[in-house]
DNA sequence: GCCCAGGCACTCA
DNA sequence: TGAGTGCCTGGG
């Protein structure tokens, strides 16, 4: 992307709305710990810093920000070197749904997320509503992360370390609410900490292998693994195969005897190294728009 | 009160 | 190997 950003005080501005929506980023499902505040502003805690984000028509607002912060750690969460036009272009060309889907919400970025905070997101996400894994998220970090006074004088919680994570016995995270996953939140520390999984080094293996790695942790299956390739390694060719995307993919293109793998596979063929874009943008389309039917 | 939600593990054929 | 079922919890 061109350098469409600059300082003003402690706030970075951003010229670039065109593909470029902080409601369709955050709310597609891919990121946890937001809350609006009004419309089209919004607080984001991560990388262990809270800020507040507004959009209005022709800019985005991140404050309290420096320029040195926006660009070691933000250009990146956000994905703003990548030029989503093309993708948008070509994902739509081939097909008139993701067209429909992608003119929707076509402010929709896939974030590069923390693994680890991923990983413990994504295990809590099974059998949840979104407000409720919030929730679940919430309480481990008020209970296990470090407080962080903000400079307005509010403070917030930084998502605990598999280190921190691993001083909670199951029947601490149960009190958080997470319920039966409980037990998987402490293998997934106990394998993190003890090197049976090294996060790090999956940015190193290719994604089959990586997705090898994380399917060790108990209460992850493959599409939690695929959440955490595509939302915190970046592995775009994945296609995580949820409930929804699942119900997508018969009405639109395969029909209701569709299995499983088929629909991997034909995802695969179609969209390939975009695949996990393409999800997004299904996804976001079908679950907003309550699509069980064909319409 | 009942049903079910952005899956997974476990069991049993 | 594949299908069926239970699971914490809270909101509709």
């Amino acid at each position: 992307m061109e350098k469409q950003y600059y300082e003003q005080g402690d706030t970075i501005i951003l010229n670039q709305t065109q593909d470029f929506h902080i409601q369709h980023i955050l709310e597609c499902g891919q990121c946890f710990r937001f809350e609006k505040i009004e419309e089209n502003v919004y607080q984001l805690i991560a990388h262990r810093k809270k800020l507040r984000i507004g959009q209005e028509k022709n800019q985005i607002t991140f404050y309290p920000m420096s320029m040195e912060e926006f660009t070691t750690l933000w250009i990146t969460y956000f994905d703003l070197e990548r030029d989503y036009g093309v993708i948008k272009q070509q994902l739509s060309q081939q097909d008139p749904i993701l067209q429909e889907a992608i003119s929707y919400k076509p402010g929709i970025r896939i974030l590069r997320q923390d693994p680890w905070e991923c990983l413990i997101s994504f295990i809590i996400s099974q059998n949840k509503r979104i407000s409720h894994i919030q929730q679940v998220i919430h309480y481990l970090c008020e209970a296990f992360g470090d407080k962080i006074n903000a400079e307005d004088g509010s403070s917030y919680y930084t998502f605990p370390t598999p280190q921190q994570l691993a001083k909670a016995t199951e029947t601490d995270i149960r009190g958080c609410k997470a319920g039966f996953r409980a037990p998987y939140i402490v293998d997934a520390c106990h394998k993190v900490i003890h090197g049976e999984v090294d996060l790090q080094n999956l940015y190193q293996l290719p994604t089959s292998q990586a997705k090898q790695e994380l399917l060790k942790i108990k209460g992850v299956g493959p599409k939690i693994a695929d959440c955490v390739l595509l939302f915190a390694y970046g592995r775009y060719e994945v296609f995580p195969t949820d409930v929804w995307i699942q119900r997508m993919m018969k009405i639109f293109y395969l029909g209701e005897e569709a299995t499983h793998q088929q629909i991997q596979q034909y995802a695969k063929e179609k969209f390939g190294n975009l695949g996990g874009f393409a999800q997004q943008y299904l996804f976001y389309y079908g679950r907003e728009k309550q699509i069980t039917k064909k319409q």
